[in-house]
DNA sequence: AAATAAATCAACCGCCTCCTT
DNA sequence: AAAGGAGGCGGTTGATTTATT
């Protein structure tokens, strides 16, 4: 397993601690040191997941059940995707969370590969910390349209352009992980996917298969934001395209821009407004303020 | 180069729900 | 039906890293 180097100093000041280890029957806490993710890895490996108490013991494992389970979940299982968000990601994010509020766990259920914990730091240290900037409630009505009709046909113009200038592969910020092998339709109009483990649990309920049982991420992300945006304004994105089996866009009804006169502004009417069209690389970085406070001056 | 501030993210906590007994 | 345990979730903390001065 491959560590790094913030993992080895952790490890390292663990060791030390070791020398004065929690006396007598008390359970471990902070981070994990190789050994105990190994033990866990290891154990799961044979005997599965679940049962997290009684796994911990087994394993020998000095720490609560939670712990473990956490650990496994947002770190050390297989599946998880690394590095950093896309942007087909932050656009996914943008509009679950606007539609289910901080369900962050519903959330990730359609990001295949991201933990909860993760896209909750994410929305506090990302989007959380740009509404304070604009000094308004991440809440407010404003916020709010100011990622439907700004950020997110933008961050969409941006994916849809990428995809038209690339038939590259995929590059490595955006891995394949293990593909979905399965994905279930909801009664949300969203498409999950399902994991094997998953696969076993609910057999019963799983009512399509997608004949894209090869799916990478990247292209199940491209089939989601299709049934994800095609109403969103000024976009024209068709979703003929579409398998009609797994791939039923819900019928999304954007809310009026009350404080808009436009409902979206495109390239064209932004450069002709006066301001540079060139949206940051990171979308979130340090140089999109400029870009968007002088949007907000539009407004 | 050092000090400080800001950002990141792994991990914990407490509460809640569900399941088993 | 009630009690207790396990698992899951969202909020929060704090150590570490990265950026800035």
């Amino acid at each position: 397993m491959k560590m790094s180097a913030r993992d080895h100093k952790r490890e390292m000041s663990i060791s030390e601690e070791d020398e004065s280890p929690l006396s007598g029957n008390d359970l471990r806490r902070g981070p994990w040191t190789v050994e105990e993710d190994l033990l866990l890895v290891n154990y799961i490996a044979v005997h599965g997941e679940g049962r997290w108490n009684a796994l911990a013991r087994c394993a020998g494992l000095n720490r609560t059940g939670k712990s473990c389970r956490l650990r496994w979940l947002n770190y050390l299982r297989p599946d998880l995707r690394r590095g950093n968000i896309t942007a087909q990601e932050q656009l996914l994010i943008l509009e679950l969370h606007s539609r289910w509020g901080n369900r962050w766990s519903k959330i990730a259920q359609h990001l295949p590969g991201r933990t909860d914990n993760e896209i909750k730091n994410y929305w506090r240290t990302r989007v959380q910390k740009h509404a304070r900037q604009l000094n308004c409630d991440v809440n407010s009505q404003q916020f709010k349209d100011l990622m439907r009709y700004l950020w997110m046909p933008r961050l969409l113009e941006r994916i849809n352009n990428d995809n038209n200038n690339s038939s590259s592969p995929p590059s490595s910020d955006d891995a394949v992980i293990t593909p979905p092998p399965q994905q279930q339709q909801q009664d949300d109009g969203l498409v999950v996917p399902v994991n094997n483990n998953q696969v076993l649990e609910m057999s019963c309920t799983t009512t399509e298969t997608s004949s894209s049982s090869s799916l990478s991420t990247t292209d199940w992300m491209q089939q989601q934001q299709q049934a994800l945006i095609v109403s969103t304004p000024a976009m024209v994105v068709s979703s003929s395209s579409c398998s009609d089996t797994w791939c039923q866009p819900p019928q999304m009804e954007y809310p009026p821009a009350h404080q808009f006169e436009t409902t979206c502004w495109s390239s064209d009417e932004i450069v002709a407004a006066g301001v540079q069209d060139d949206m940051p690389d990171l979308w979130w970085g340090a140089d999109v303020d400029l870009w968007y406070t002088q949007i907000m001056g539009l407004l």
